[in-house]
DNA sequence: CTACAATTGTGAAAACTTACACGAATCAAC
DNA sequence: GTTGATTCGTGTAAGTTTTCACAATTGTAG
């Protein structure tokens, strides 16, 4: 009886989250159709309801789907009904475009720590809090419940501070180091490197 | 004769190569197997294999891959043995983050103009360049040979300036605006966006 | 009340992707 | 030379994901 959902489909409900809110945000849509938020997605209008149907039957043959009320569906399937305090590793240039970056509060993510091992950066007013040592880096991401991270710190030494993370009881990582992390497999990691994305293009530019 | 290479193959691709030149800068390996690589990127060796033999035969029995040549060959099919010139179009936060990037030059990525529409930052120099008016992004675009553009401005413009960029001849986009971009089928766009990804990874929190 | 258009949820088919497993090649050791 | 350990490239099988297509339901218009 426990269905295994796939990753793919999962990866694809966040998407589908963020236009719906801007459906109703900006268009004051109150419904919408798999066809219509298909077309806003380029998703095809079957693979929208064949996502939706792994967790119930939220439509309505005829008339669509309530918006705010898929919303909160949505939100409730991933977690998103509470608050995610996040860690941010590394006060470099992302990490201060990261600190900044309104979205994750409205989203629920509040960044309530950022470390940094440079003496001249330690003690740093980013936004509201403050740039600390890492090595109060376990002892604050306890204390403070944090169970996310975004690491934003050079590739060398991104294995040794995602190993620091994972002990310190940190469960999800989202990494711009352009390297591939170890963690146990009971841990999620995501990757964003600009230069992959970059390349991958460039196969289809003759 | 003509055999269609599936866009998760080439999506990997930069993987390999990423690695394949760690091993060899960092490691100081000459030569590699695919199941070493595999080990190295979480991804089995037949994968890799099978992904590589679109293209040629690159290994040898026994012995496995010169690491050299199969970067050589790797940057050959990925279109990334001559350089190309790369337009940001926003100065914010994250416009500052990507143009200090030094890895986008290390990989042939020169990025030779940035656009802005804010009087306070335009002509602000960045790095060794300024930013420009966008009333200039058309006329910039076509005389620089731009082909590549990193999209960094709010999303309500997004679509915008996208349309603009296509226009102006861009084929590739790196867009972090939180919003689907609808091109015409030969424009080239990926996506980065955060807080989708940290809202896959709260599903897997409990 | 009926006819019609819109739209869902879903089983089955099609398409795509990954993993398996093996012949053939290579190299080192003896 | 022969043996044994590696490793590639690939045909085939297995697994995953997407698309198709349709019965069932809903709302609207006459
Ligand atoms: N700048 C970009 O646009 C960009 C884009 C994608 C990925 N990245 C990657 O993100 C990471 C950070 O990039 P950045 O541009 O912000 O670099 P940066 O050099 O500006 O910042 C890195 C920060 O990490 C800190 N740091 C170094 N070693 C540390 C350690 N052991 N513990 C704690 N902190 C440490 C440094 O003091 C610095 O503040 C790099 O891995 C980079 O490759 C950067
Ligand atoms: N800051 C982050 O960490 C982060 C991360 C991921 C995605 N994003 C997204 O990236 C984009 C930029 O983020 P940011 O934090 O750099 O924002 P920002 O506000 O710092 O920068 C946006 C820039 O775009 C410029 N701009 C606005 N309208 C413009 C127009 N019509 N033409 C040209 N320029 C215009 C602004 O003047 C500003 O300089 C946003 O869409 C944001 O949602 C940001």
């Amino acid at each position: 009886m426990i269905e295994e959902i796939p990753d793919i489909v999962i990866s694809r409900l966040p998407i589908y989250l963020r236009e719906l809110t801007r459906l109703a945000e900006e268009e004051g849509k109150l419904t919408t159709s798999s066809h219509e938020l298909g077309k806003h997605l380029g998703i095809s209008s079957a693979q929208i309801r064949k996502d939706l149907s792994h967790f119930g039957e939220f439509g309505k043959q005829g008339t669509g789907y309530h918006i705010n009320y898929l919303v909160q569906q949505l939100r409730q399937i991933l977690h998103l009904t509470r608050e995610w305090n996040v860690a941010v590793i590394g006060a470099g240039y992302l990490g201060h475009a990261l600190t900044h970056y309104k979205a994750f509060l409205d989203q629920g993510f509040h960044i309530t720590a950022i470390f940094d091992n440079d003496p001249a950066k330690i003690g740093e007013q980013l936004d509201d809090i403050v740039v600390q040592d890492m090595a109060d880096l376990e002892k604050t991401i306890t204390e403070l419940n944090i169970k996310m991270a975004i690491l934003v710190v050079p590739a060398n030494v991104a294995q040794e501070i995602t190993d620091r993370l994972v002990d310190a009881g940190v469960r999800a990582i989202l990494s711009y180091a352009p390297i591939y992390l170890k963690v146990p497999p009971d841990i999620q990691v995501s990757y964003s490197d600009p230069v992959v994305q970059m390349q991958r293009m460039t196969y289809y530019l003759a």
